[in-house]
DNA sequence: ACCTGAACACCGTTCAAGT
DNA sequence: ACCTGAACACCGTTCAAGT
Protein backbone atom coordinates (compact mmCIF):
# COMPACT_ATOMS: atom_id res chain seq x y z
CA UNK A 1 0.00 0.00 0.00
CA UNK A 2 1.27 3.49 -0.70
CA UNK A 3 0.01 4.58 2.62
CA UNK A 4 4.12 3.72 4.26
CA UNK A 5 4.81 6.29 1.51
CA UNK A 6 2.80 9.17 2.49
CA UNK A 7 3.63 8.69 5.98
CA UNK A 8 7.41 9.14 4.93
CA UNK A 9 6.17 12.17 3.26
CA UNK A 10 3.78 14.12 5.77
CA UNK A 11 5.69 16.07 7.98
CA UNK A 12 7.25 14.38 11.10
CA UNK A 13 4.35 14.17 14.02
CA UNK A 14 5.66 15.39 17.01
CA UNK A 15 4.27 12.00 18.47
CA UNK A 16 2.51 9.09 17.75
CA UNK A 17 -1.41 9.44 18.30
CA UNK A 18 -0.99 6.68 20.64
CA UNK A 19 2.14 7.22 22.01
CA UNK A 20 2.42 6.69 25.82
CA UNK A 21 1.86 9.63 28.37
CA UNK A 22 1.29 10.39 31.63
CA UNK A 23 -2.13 11.11 30.63
CA UNK A 24 -2.94 8.31 28.47
CA UNK A 25 -1.39 6.06 31.40
CA UNK A 26 -4.19 7.37 33.81
CA UNK A 27 -6.98 7.29 31.20
CA UNK A 28 -6.11 3.76 30.93
CA UNK A 29 -5.73 2.92 34.57
CA UNK A 30 -8.90 3.94 35.06
CA UNK A 31 -10.61 2.09 32.26
CA UNK A 32 -8.69 -1.15 34.06
CA UNK A 33 -9.71 -0.52 37.14
CA UNK A 34 -13.57 0.25 36.93
CA UNK A 35 -13.70 -2.99 34.44
CA UNK A 36 -11.33 -5.30 36.86
CA UNK A 37 -11.30 -3.65 40.26
CA UNK A 38 -8.51 -3.34 42.10
CA UNK A 39 -6.54 -6.20 41.26
CA UNK A 40 -6.99 -5.77 37.84
CA UNK A 41 -4.33 -2.54 37.43
CA UNK A 42 -1.31 -4.26 37.30
CA UNK A 43 1.47 -2.92 35.26
CA UNK A 44 1.70 -5.98 33.28
CA UNK A 45 -1.80 -5.73 32.18
CA UNK A 46 -1.29 -1.72 31.78
CA UNK A 47 1.19 -2.41 29.28
CA UNK A 48 -0.72 -4.90 27.70
CA UNK A 49 -3.89 -2.22 26.78
CA UNK A 50 -0.97 0.25 26.19
CA UNK A 51 0.81 -2.15 23.67
CA UNK A 52 4.25 -2.00 25.25
CA UNK A 53 6.05 -3.27 28.20
CA UNK A 54 5.56 -3.06 31.73
CA UNK A 55 9.05 -1.18 32.02
CA UNK A 56 8.21 2.10 29.92
CA UNK A 57 4.96 3.18 32.27
CA UNK A 58 8.08 3.68 34.92
CA UNK A 59 9.41 6.37 32.49
CA UNK A 60 6.37 8.21 32.58
CA UNK A 61 5.57 7.37 36.49
CA UNK A 62 7.37 6.69 39.71
CA UNK A 63 6.04 3.71 40.93
CA UNK A 64 2.51 1.81 41.64
CA UNK A 65 1.73 4.04 44.27
CA UNK A 66 2.02 7.24 41.96
CA UNK A 67 0.34 6.00 39.39
CA UNK A 68 -2.71 4.86 41.91
CA UNK A 69 -2.59 8.42 43.15
CA UNK A 70 -2.84 10.24 39.70
CA UNK A 71 -5.70 8.16 39.02
CA UNK A 72 -7.56 8.86 41.86
CA UNK A 73 -6.77 12.75 41.43
CA UNK A 74 -7.95 12.51 37.83
CA UNK A 75 -11.03 11.41 39.29
CA UNK A 76 -11.73 13.90 42.49
CA UNK A 77 -10.32 16.35 40.17
CA UNK A 78 -13.00 16.18 37.83
CA UNK A 79 -15.71 15.98 40.34
CA UNK A 80 -14.41 19.02 42.79
CA UNK A 81 -13.98 21.14 39.69
CA UNK A 82 -18.35 21.24 39.68
CA UNK A 83 -18.33 24.46 41.28
CA UNK A 84 -20.84 24.87 44.14
CA UNK A 85 -22.38 28.51 44.58
CA UNK A 86 -25.77 27.29 46.63
CA UNK A 87 -28.50 28.98 48.71
CA UNK A 88 -26.25 28.50 51.68
CA UNK A 89 -22.64 26.88 52.66
CA UNK A 90 -24.58 23.96 54.31
CA UNK A 91 -25.81 23.53 50.75
CA UNK A 92 -22.74 23.46 49.52
CA UNK A 93 -21.08 20.78 51.59
CA UNK A 94 -24.00 18.74 51.24
CA UNK A 95 -23.65 19.03 47.42
CA UNK A 96 -19.43 18.79 47.26
CA UNK A 97 -19.87 15.52 49.36
CA UNK A 98 -22.83 13.70 47.32
CA UNK A 99 -20.57 14.65 44.51
CA UNK A 100 -17.97 12.72 45.85
CA UNK A 101 -20.83 10.09 47.22
CA UNK A 102 -21.42 9.40 43.59
CA UNK A 103 -18.10 9.59 42.10
CA UNK A 104 -16.70 7.04 44.54
CA UNK A 105 -19.61 5.14 43.95
CA UNK A 106 -19.00 5.15 40.61
CA UNK A 107 -15.13 4.02 40.75
CA UNK A 108 -15.33 2.55 44.23
CA UNK A 109 -10.96 2.52 43.76
CA UNK A 110 -10.87 5.74 44.19
CA UNK A 111 -12.15 5.14 48.19
CA UNK A 112 -8.67 3.47 48.91
CA UNK A 113 -6.79 4.75 46.87
CA UNK A 114 -8.20 8.81 49.04
CA UNK A 115 -6.83 6.65 51.89
CA UNK A 116 -3.84 5.49 50.86
CA UNK A 117 -2.39 8.72 49.88
CA UNK A 118 -3.06 11.33 53.08
CA UNK A 119 -2.00 14.98 52.61
CA UNK A 120 -1.52 14.88 49.23
CA UNK A 121 -3.04 16.65 45.89
CA UNK A 122 -6.52 14.15 45.71
CA UNK A 123 -7.40 15.12 49.77
CA UNK A 124 -5.82 18.44 49.34
CA UNK A 125 -8.63 19.17 46.62
CA UNK A 126 -11.25 17.58 48.94
CA UNK A 127 -9.79 19.71 51.90
CA UNK A 128 -10.02 22.91 49.99
CA UNK A 129 -13.68 22.67 49.16
CA UNK A 130 -14.91 21.70 52.94
CA UNK A 131 -12.47 24.71 54.10
CA UNK A 132 -13.54 27.11 52.20
CA UNK A 133 -17.73 26.40 53.14
CA UNK A 134 -16.68 26.18 56.99
CA UNK A 135 -15.17 29.63 56.54
CA UNK A 136 -18.49 30.90 54.86
CA UNK A 137 -20.06 29.09 57.48
CA UNK A 138 -18.37 31.54 60.50
CA UNK A 139 -16.81 28.48 61.98
CA UNK A 140 -14.03 30.36 63.73
CA UNK A 141 -10.53 30.12 63.23
CA UNK A 142 -9.10 27.70 65.86
CA UNK A 143 -11.89 25.20 65.43
CA UNK A 144 -11.89 25.08 61.36
CA UNK A 145 -9.05 22.21 61.42
CA UNK A 146 -10.78 19.87 63.91
CA UNK A 147 -13.99 20.43 61.68
CA UNK A 148 -12.42 20.43 58.62
CA UNK A 149 -10.78 16.92 59.77
CA UNK A 150 -13.97 15.71 60.79
CA UNK A 151 -15.61 15.70 57.80
CA UNK A 152 -12.83 14.73 55.64
CA UNK A 153 -12.61 11.76 58.41
CA UNK A 154 -15.92 10.84 57.98
CA UNK A 155 -15.90 10.96 53.98
CA UNK A 156 -12.80 8.98 53.66
CA UNK A 157 -14.21 6.28 56.48
CA UNK A 158 -17.87 5.94 54.01
CA UNK A 159 -15.43 5.84 50.64
CA UNK A 160 -12.96 3.44 52.28
CA UNK A 161 -16.25 1.08 53.00
CA UNK A 162 -17.55 1.44 49.70
CA UNK A 163 -14.18 0.03 48.26
CA UNK A 164 -14.28 -2.73 50.71
CA UNK A 165 -17.99 -3.85 50.12
CA UNK A 166 -17.24 -3.56 46.12
CA UNK A 167 -13.94 -5.66 46.30
CA UNK A 168 -15.80 -8.56 48.45
CA UNK A 169 -18.38 -8.46 46.10
CA UNK A 170 -16.65 -8.43 43.17
CA UNK A 171 -14.42 -11.81 44.93
CA UNK A 172 -17.53 -13.41 45.82
CA UNK A 173 -18.97 -13.08 42.56
CA UNK A 174 -22.74 -12.12 44.13
CA UNK A 175 -24.24 -8.42 43.36
CA UNK A 176 -25.08 -5.96 46.62
CA UNK A 177 -28.27 -7.39 47.31
CA UNK A 178 -27.11 -10.78 47.94
CA UNK A 179 -24.13 -9.95 49.76
CA UNK A 180 -26.28 -7.64 52.10
CA UNK A 181 -28.46 -10.35 52.79
CA UNK A 182 -25.74 -13.33 53.55
CA UNK A 183 -24.41 -10.73 56.14
CA UNK A 184 -27.43 -10.00 57.59
CA UNK A 185 -28.08 -13.67 57.94
CA UNK A 186 -24.77 -13.99 59.73
CA UNK A 187 -26.22 -10.89 61.91
CA UNK A 188 -28.98 -12.40 62.75
CA UNK A 189 -27.48 -16.20 63.89
CA UNK A 190 -25.28 -14.04 66.41
CA UNK A 191 -25.54 -14.72 70.08
CA UNK A 192 -28.42 -13.14 71.37
CA UNK A 193 -27.23 -12.37 74.95
CA UNK A 194 -23.44 -10.48 73.81
CA UNK A 195 -24.98 -8.92 70.43
CA UNK A 196 -28.77 -8.07 71.02
CA UNK A 197 -28.47 -5.09 69.12
CA UNK A 198 -26.43 -6.22 66.16
CA UNK A 199 -28.72 -8.49 65.83
CA UNK A 200 -31.98 -6.20 65.48
CA UNK A 201 -29.99 -4.36 62.74
CA UNK A 202 -29.65 -7.41 60.44
CA UNK A 203 -33.54 -6.30 58.70
CA UNK A 204 -31.86 -2.05 58.59
CA UNK A 205 -28.82 -3.42 57.30
CA UNK A 206 -30.54 -5.19 54.07
CA UNK A 207 -32.63 -2.38 53.24
CA UNK A 208 -30.47 0.99 54.17
CA UNK A 209 -29.94 3.49 51.29
CA UNK A 210 -25.94 4.13 51.11
CA UNK A 211 -26.45 7.79 50.07
CA UNK A 212 -29.13 8.54 52.38
CA UNK A 213 -27.33 7.11 55.31
CA UNK A 214 -24.40 8.64 54.12
CA UNK A 215 -26.07 12.51 53.79
CA UNK A 216 -27.53 11.85 56.97
CA UNK A 217 -24.31 11.17 58.27
CA UNK A 218 -22.76 14.62 57.10
CA UNK A 219 -25.94 16.65 58.47
CA UNK A 220 -25.33 14.94 61.92
CA UNK A 221 -21.74 16.43 62.11
CA UNK A 222 -22.77 19.87 60.69
CA UNK A 223 -25.97 19.88 63.33
CA UNK A 224 -22.45 19.35 65.72
CA UNK A 225 -21.10 22.71 63.70
CA UNK A 226 -24.01 24.38 64.46
CA UNK A 227 -24.79 23.36 67.71
CA UNK A 228 -20.88 24.69 68.77
CA UNK A 229 -21.92 27.95 66.91
CA UNK A 230 -25.36 28.41 69.46
CA UNK A 231 -23.18 27.47 72.64
CA UNK B 1 19.88 -37.37 75.72
CA UNK B 2 17.69 -39.62 77.54
CA UNK B 3 15.17 -36.95 76.89
CA UNK B 4 14.18 -39.08 74.60
CA UNK B 5 13.05 -41.78 76.78
CA UNK B 6 11.59 -39.83 79.06
CA UNK B 7 9.32 -38.33 76.41
CA UNK B 8 8.15 -41.90 75.12
CA UNK B 9 7.20 -42.89 78.53
CA UNK B 10 5.51 -39.57 79.52
CA UNK B 11 1.87 -39.56 78.61
CA UNK B 12 1.50 -38.70 75.12
CA UNK B 13 1.12 -35.30 75.42
CA UNK B 14 -1.87 -34.03 73.04
CA UNK B 15 -0.40 -31.43 71.50
CA UNK B 16 3.15 -30.21 71.70
CA UNK B 17 3.67 -26.76 73.39
CA UNK B 18 4.92 -25.13 70.05
CA UNK B 19 2.41 -27.12 67.98
CA UNK B 20 0.53 -24.96 65.59
CA UNK B 21 -2.28 -23.48 66.73
CA UNK B 22 -5.08 -20.99 64.74
CA UNK B 23 -4.32 -18.78 68.41
CA UNK B 24 -0.72 -19.63 68.54
CA UNK B 25 -0.85 -18.15 64.47
CA UNK B 26 -2.76 -15.47 65.29
CA UNK B 27 -0.32 -14.36 68.35
CA UNK B 28 2.64 -14.45 65.96
CA UNK B 29 0.75 -12.79 63.51
CA UNK B 30 0.55 -9.41 65.66
CA UNK B 31 4.07 -9.71 66.82
CA UNK B 32 4.81 -9.33 63.25
CA UNK B 33 2.51 -6.81 62.12
CA UNK B 34 3.57 -4.80 65.07
CA UNK B 35 6.90 -5.76 63.83
CA UNK B 36 7.02 -5.15 60.48
CA UNK B 37 3.98 -3.16 59.64
CA UNK B 38 1.52 -4.75 56.83
CA UNK B 39 3.81 -5.33 54.72
CA UNK B 40 5.49 -7.81 56.71
CA UNK B 41 2.85 -9.85 57.00
CA UNK B 42 3.64 -12.70 54.71
CA UNK B 43 2.83 -16.58 54.68
CA UNK B 44 6.70 -17.41 54.36
CA UNK B 45 7.90 -14.79 57.44
CA UNK B 46 5.10 -16.53 59.48
CA UNK B 47 6.12 -19.77 59.05
CA UNK B 48 9.43 -18.68 59.61
CA UNK B 49 8.62 -17.66 62.83
CA UNK B 50 6.56 -20.50 63.32
CA UNK B 51 9.21 -23.11 62.21
CA UNK B 52 7.10 -24.68 59.65
CA UNK B 53 6.22 -24.62 56.03
CA UNK B 54 3.49 -21.79 54.42
CA UNK B 55 1.46 -24.58 53.83
CA UNK B 56 0.86 -25.59 57.01
CA UNK B 57 -1.04 -22.49 58.06
CA UNK B 58 -3.14 -23.15 55.28
CA UNK B 59 -4.72 -25.86 57.99
CA UNK B 60 -5.41 -23.33 60.23
CA UNK B 61 -6.72 -20.53 58.35
CA UNK B 62 -8.12 -20.59 55.10
CA UNK B 63 -6.40 -17.61 53.43
CA UNK B 64 -4.57 -13.97 54.23
CA UNK B 65 -7.64 -12.23 54.71
CA UNK B 66 -9.06 -14.24 56.85
CA UNK B 67 -6.02 -14.27 58.78
CA UNK B 68 -6.15 -10.54 59.01
CA UNK B 69 -9.67 -10.18 60.00
CA UNK B 70 -8.63 -12.68 62.61
CA UNK B 71 -5.71 -10.76 63.89
CA UNK B 72 -7.70 -7.32 63.88
CA UNK B 73 -10.59 -9.08 65.67
CA UNK B 74 -8.10 -10.41 68.68
CA UNK B 75 -7.12 -6.88 69.04
CA UNK B 76 -10.47 -5.42 68.84
CA UNK B 77 -12.32 -8.03 70.74
CA UNK B 78 -9.77 -7.30 73.98
CA UNK B 79 -10.31 -3.40 73.31
CA UNK B 80 -14.33 -3.73 73.74
CA UNK B 81 -14.47 -6.58 76.52
CA UNK B 82 -13.17 -3.02 79.18
CA UNK B 83 -17.06 -2.20 79.74
CA UNK B 84 -18.06 1.00 79.86
CA UNK B 85 -20.69 1.79 82.49
CA UNK B 86 -20.08 5.42 82.71
CA UNK B 87 -22.32 7.90 83.87
CA UNK B 88 -23.48 8.75 80.73
CA UNK B 89 -23.92 7.16 77.28
CA UNK B 90 -22.39 9.60 75.54
CA UNK B 91 -19.51 9.39 78.16
CA UNK B 92 -19.75 5.77 77.27
CA UNK B 93 -19.23 6.25 73.25
CA UNK B 94 -16.43 8.90 73.76
CA UNK B 95 -14.62 5.87 76.30
CA UNK B 96 -15.32 3.57 73.41
CA UNK B 97 -14.18 5.48 70.82
CA UNK B 98 -10.90 6.52 72.74
CA UNK B 99 -10.10 2.90 73.42
CA UNK B 100 -10.68 2.02 70.17
CA UNK B 101 -8.43 5.07 68.79
CA UNK B 102 -5.48 3.80 71.41
CA UNK B 103 -5.20 0.65 70.29
CA UNK B 104 -5.17 1.46 66.39
CA UNK B 105 -3.01 3.80 67.70
CA UNK B 106 -0.95 1.14 69.25
CA UNK B 107 -1.88 -0.98 66.03
CA UNK B 108 -1.57 0.55 63.09
CA UNK B 109 -2.70 -1.98 61.08
CA UNK B 110 -5.63 -2.58 62.54
CA UNK B 111 -7.33 0.26 60.98
CA UNK B 112 -7.04 -1.18 57.24
CA UNK B 113 -7.75 -4.84 58.12
CA UNK B 114 -10.51 -3.28 59.71
CA UNK B 115 -12.04 -1.34 56.51
CA UNK B 116 -11.19 -4.30 54.20
CA UNK B 117 -13.69 -6.78 56.56
CA UNK B 118 -17.20 -4.51 56.61
CA UNK B 119 -19.93 -6.65 58.23
CA UNK B 120 -17.15 -9.29 60.00
CA UNK B 121 -17.06 -9.85 63.75
CA UNK B 122 -14.70 -7.28 64.22
CA UNK B 123 -17.02 -4.21 63.06
CA UNK B 124 -19.78 -6.21 65.04
CA UNK B 125 -18.16 -5.63 68.21
CA UNK B 126 -18.15 -2.20 67.54
CA UNK B 127 -21.62 -1.57 66.70
CA UNK B 128 -22.80 -3.41 68.82
CA UNK B 129 -21.24 -1.08 71.91
CA UNK B 130 -21.85 1.73 69.84
CA UNK B 131 -25.76 0.66 69.40
CA UNK B 132 -26.51 -0.05 73.01
CA UNK B 133 -25.23 3.53 73.80
CA UNK B 134 -27.66 5.07 71.36
CA UNK B 135 -30.83 2.56 72.84
CA UNK B 136 -29.33 4.40 75.92
CA UNK B 137 -29.67 7.83 74.75
CA UNK B 138 -32.79 7.19 73.39
CA UNK B 139 -32.11 7.45 69.99
CA UNK B 140 -35.29 6.71 67.87
CA UNK B 141 -35.54 3.40 66.33
CA UNK B 142 -35.78 4.71 63.09
CA UNK B 143 -32.72 7.16 63.53
CA UNK B 144 -30.62 4.18 65.38
CA UNK B 145 -29.21 2.74 62.15
CA UNK B 146 -27.92 5.62 60.92
CA UNK B 147 -26.61 7.14 63.66
CA UNK B 148 -24.49 3.75 64.41
CA UNK B 149 -23.63 3.71 60.57
CA UNK B 150 -22.23 7.26 60.72
CA UNK B 151 -20.34 6.72 63.97
CA UNK B 152 -18.32 3.47 62.18
CA UNK B 153 -17.79 5.59 59.69
CA UNK B 154 -16.65 8.73 61.14
CA UNK B 155 -14.03 5.73 63.45
CA UNK B 156 -12.83 3.68 60.33
CA UNK B 157 -12.02 7.03 58.67
CA UNK B 158 -9.96 7.77 61.43
CA UNK B 159 -8.75 4.33 61.51
CA UNK B 160 -7.91 4.12 57.95
CA UNK B 161 -5.65 7.18 57.72
CA UNK B 162 -4.20 6.28 60.85
CA UNK B 163 -3.01 3.01 59.05
CA UNK B 164 -2.09 4.80 56.09
CA UNK B 165 0.09 7.55 57.82
CA UNK B 166 1.93 5.12 59.57
CA UNK B 167 2.35 2.86 56.35
CA UNK B 168 3.68 5.98 54.46
CA UNK B 169 6.05 7.18 57.62
CA UNK B 170 7.32 3.36 58.01
CA UNK B 171 8.19 3.03 53.64
CA UNK B 172 9.83 6.75 54.26
CA UNK B 173 11.50 6.16 57.33
CA UNK B 174 10.61 9.10 58.98
CA UNK B 175 9.02 9.75 61.70
CA UNK B 176 5.82 11.49 62.57
CA UNK B 177 6.77 14.92 63.31
CA UNK B 178 9.52 14.58 60.25
CA UNK B 179 6.39 13.49 57.47
CA UNK B 180 4.14 16.05 58.92
CA UNK B 181 6.63 18.63 58.42
CA UNK B 182 7.37 17.78 54.75
CA UNK B 183 3.39 17.54 54.05
CA UNK B 184 3.17 20.74 55.84
CA UNK B 185 6.28 22.30 53.51
CA UNK B 186 3.55 21.09 50.48
CA UNK B 187 0.63 22.72 51.47
CA UNK B 188 2.26 25.92 51.38
CA UNK B 189 3.67 25.80 48.27
CA UNK B 190 0.34 25.53 46.70
CA UNK B 191 -1.27 27.85 44.67
CA UNK B 192 -2.64 30.21 46.61
CA UNK B 193 -5.47 31.27 44.24
CA UNK B 194 -6.33 27.95 44.01
CA UNK B 195 -5.67 26.53 47.82
CA UNK B 196 -5.71 29.54 50.11
CA UNK B 197 -7.70 27.57 52.64
CA UNK B 198 -5.17 24.55 52.59
CA UNK B 199 -2.25 26.86 52.45
CA UNK B 200 -3.46 28.34 56.25
CA UNK B 201 -4.18 24.46 57.60
CA UNK B 202 -0.20 24.24 57.17
CA UNK B 203 0.56 25.34 60.57
CA UNK B 204 -2.29 23.38 62.20
CA UNK B 205 -1.34 19.98 60.28
CA UNK B 206 2.40 20.26 61.83
CA UNK B 207 0.81 20.97 65.41
CA UNK B 208 -2.71 19.53 65.51
CA UNK B 209 -3.50 16.30 68.46
CA UNK B 210 -4.56 13.20 66.21
CA UNK B 211 -6.25 12.05 69.49
CA UNK B 212 -7.97 15.03 70.38
CA UNK B 213 -9.12 15.83 66.50
CA UNK B 214 -10.47 12.61 67.11
CA UNK B 215 -12.50 12.98 69.70
CA UNK B 216 -13.46 16.21 68.52
CA UNK B 217 -15.18 14.88 65.60
CA UNK B 218 -17.19 12.15 67.70
CA UNK B 219 -18.36 15.34 69.93
CA UNK B 220 -19.62 16.81 66.70
CA UNK B 221 -21.68 13.62 65.75
CA UNK B 222 -23.12 13.68 69.63
CA UNK B 223 -24.16 16.98 69.17
CA UNK B 224 -25.79 16.55 66.07
CA UNK B 225 -28.05 13.70 67.24
CA UNK B 226 -28.56 15.97 70.56
CA UNK B 227 -29.91 18.29 68.54
CA UNK B 228 -31.71 16.11 66.50
CA UNK B 229 -33.38 14.86 69.60
CA UNK B 230 -34.40 18.44 70.58
CA UNK B 231 -35.97 18.97 67.23
C1' DA C 1 -5.26 -35.32 61.50
C1' DC C 2 -1.74 -32.53 60.68
C1' DC C 3 2.57 -31.01 58.60
C1' DT C 4 6.25 -30.40 54.74
C1' DG C 5 8.13 -27.97 51.02
C1' DA C 6 8.47 -27.85 46.16
C1' DA C 7 5.88 -25.93 42.49
C1' DC C 8 2.53 -22.74 40.13
C1' DA C 9 1.01 -18.53 38.68
C1' DC C 10 1.43 -14.45 39.62
C1' DC C 11 3.35 -9.61 41.38
C1' DG C 12 6.36 -4.62 41.28
C1' DT C 13 10.58 -3.07 39.83
C1' DT C 14 15.13 -2.75 37.50
C1' DC C 15 18.21 -2.34 33.84
C1' DA C 16 21.10 -3.46 29.87
C1' DA C 17 20.14 -2.95 25.36
C1' DG C 18 17.99 -0.93 21.65
C1' DT C 19 15.86 3.21 18.59
C1' DA D 1 14.59 10.91 25.08
C1' DC D 2 11.98 7.14 25.20
C1' DC D 3 10.92 2.27 24.77
C1' DT D 4 11.72 -3.05 25.15
C1' DG D 5 11.51 -7.21 27.57
C1' DA D 6 14.16 -10.40 30.12
C1' DA D 7 15.46 -10.98 34.80
C1' DC D 8 15.21 -10.43 39.94
C1' DA D 9 13.18 -10.95 44.18
C1' DC D 10 9.38 -11.50 45.85
C1' DC D 11 4.09 -12.85 46.70
C1' DG D 12 -0.45 -16.18 48.02
C1' DT D 13 -1.91 -20.64 47.32
C1' DT D 14 -1.98 -25.65 46.14
C1' DC D 15 -0.99 -30.31 46.65
C1' DA D 16 1.45 -34.72 46.47
C1' DA D 17 3.89 -36.79 49.82
C1' DG D 18 5.03 -37.75 54.32
C1' DT D 19 4.12 -38.76 59.71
Amino acid sequence: MSRWLMVKKAAPAPRREDSLSRDRIVDVAIELLDAEGESGLTFRALAGRLATGPGAIYWHVANKGELLTATCDAIVGRTMTIAVAGESPETDIRALALGLFDAIDAHPWVGSALTRAPGQLPAVRILEGLGQALCALDVPAERQWPTMSALLSYILGVAGQNAANAHVGRTLGTDRLAFLSSVAATWSELDEEAFPFVRSMAGPLREHDDRADFLAGIDLILGGVRGQATG
